[in-house]
RNA sequence: GCGUCGGUGGUAGAGUGGUCAAUUACACUUGGCUGUAAACCAAGCGGCUUCGGCCUUCGGGGGUUCGAAUCCCUCCCGGCGCACCA
């Protein structure tokens, strides 16, 4: 079953160019070779720093999945070793060498948030996990020095981050240099055929494709995916460092809420790079009201990473909440004793500081869920936090954060 | 090693003895308008406060001064140039 390949050139076709920005050697070539029946070895890689996975990572993975149903193999990367030395931007953040055991909790999680688009468990042909410890961890500084012996420093200052940061005079460690290097080797001590990522990792996935050749006398091919963007911005969506990101493991209600917080620009791009609803029908959907194509995808992404019935309720209670102003189903609650004043079980509450709590109630962000819907809505903003809670509470603290405050 | 320039709040980047909790932009938060969108308008954006103030911040430490992000010393970190090495 898993020696089958799938040589279907209409699904190659779209394949090849959903969310794909480029494919190294040529586009026309790596056709070719799929459509010759042979079966390939996909790999991605990843760090293994056990992060929260968002919206953006899921474009390679949902790639991957695809060319695994096609049949191939499928190698998802740890890059255990190479997260020991560190991101090379982030000087300040000194990795700590982690354990086997730290690793082997990271790839869990990870594995956790990925399995819900990729199948490990497919008797006939299921993704594979591999670490690269295992080989990196082995090689000799003289292995080393040969690997190295097929760059030059030119090529290395070639790459875009180098060349900016020297032009800026921010420092270019040597080290850096061998991130490519071993990144490269991976390829190598695997022997794949196709590496997948991020248009922004090109640089270390040709380091691979030109010691393959070295090494193998075989061509690997290179597939750069389109890093998940507002068109109309250019900016990168879901940053982590901005912290605006749609994290694989988000609750329903999260993921439904985050989805319709998007820019309506960037729904097409949404739908292309996180779901597999096929191109013609994303057409369509981008025809209706632009809520409701908003409203579709969330449906969409949280049907992918929970369920339909779970995106059913995320809906409804987005649309309870928001649209209509009611109280989310499910609200954090706090038990505070008799004499608390507002301030303090806020503070507590949410871990903001008081002077922060005074200028949301100034700013008339704090609104009381409890008074009589027919009170004014100036009523029920509650200005002066220095109050003594009386009778338990439903609060409303800015657009989307509720609080249920019970008196001990 | 020598010389030189630099290290400021989430980021970029002003400020070069008091008017600096620190210009400005972006980001962010909140209010308004809305479709919890965008755009736009407005306010906020270190902490504590009995709202009088108080405390902590401009790489670390020490000093000068009534007073320092600003001057001096020293240490740490970085850029560039030179030297060394090759």
């Amino acid at each position: 079953m898993a020696d089958v390949v799938s040589i279907d050139e209409k699904k190659i076709d779209e394949l090849l160019s959903r969310s794909i920005a480029d494919v190294l050697p040529t586009k026309k070539e790596l056709k070719e070779l799929l459509l010759s029946g042979k079966r390939l070895r996909f790999y991605i890689g990843t760090d293994a720093t056990g992060p929260q996975l968002h919206l953006g990572h899921s474009t390679n993975y949902l790639i991957l999945e695809q060319f695994r149903q096609l049949g191939h193999e499928i190698v998802i990367l740890f890059g255990d070793y190479t997260a020991l030395i560190g991101d090379p931007t982030d000087k300040e953040a000194a990795r700590v060498q982690q354990t086997p055991a730290q690793v082997a909790k990271h790839i869990l999680d990870w594995k956790s948030q990925v399995e819900k688009i990729v199948n490990f468990t497919d008797s006939a042909n299921p993704a594979k996990i591999l670490q690269n410890s295992e080989w990196l961890s082995k090689l000799s500084f003289e292995e080393l020095i040969t690997i190295a012996s097929n760059f030059t420093v030119q090529h290395m200052l070639e790459r875009d981050m180098f060349e900016k940061r020297i032009e800026a005079g921010k420092p270019v460690y040597l080290h850096e240099f061998f991130y490519p290097l071993m990144q490269g080797y991976d390829s190598v001590a695997m022997n794949v055929d196709v590496e997948v990522g991020g248009t922004d990792q090109t640089f270390n996935m040709l380091a691979g494709r030109i010691l393959q050749k070295r090494y193998h006398n075989k061509e690997k091919f290179v597939i750069s995916t389109t890093l998940l963007a507002n068109p109309s911005t250019g900016k990168k969506l879901m940053s982590k460092s901005e912290g605006n990101y749609i994290a694989l493991n988000d609750t329903p209600q999260d993921m439904f809420g985050k989805t319709m917080a998007l820019p309506d620009g960037v729904v097409r791009q949404m739908f292309i790079d996180t779901t597999n609803v096929p191109l013609v029908a994303i057409d369509e959907i981008l025809d209706a009201h632009p809520k409701e194509a908003k409203m579709r995808l969330a449906r969409e992404l949280v049907t992918m990473y929970h369920s339909a019935d779970a995106a059913g309720k995320a809906e409804a209670d987005w649309q309870n909440t928001f649209s209509d102003g009611g109280v989310p189903e499910q609200i954090p609650e706090v038990v505070v004793s008799v004499v608390t004043t507002y301030l303090d079980a806020l503070a507590e509450a949410l871990g903001e500081s008081k002077a922060e709590l005074r200028r949301l109630a100034n700013a008339r962000a704090i609104t009381d869920f409890t008074m009589p819907a027919a009170a004014q809505q100036e009523e029920k903003k509650i200005l002066d936090l220095s109050e003594i809670i009386s009778v338990p509470k439903i609060l409303r603290i800015g657009k989307h954060r509720f609080l249920k405050i019970l008196i001990k």
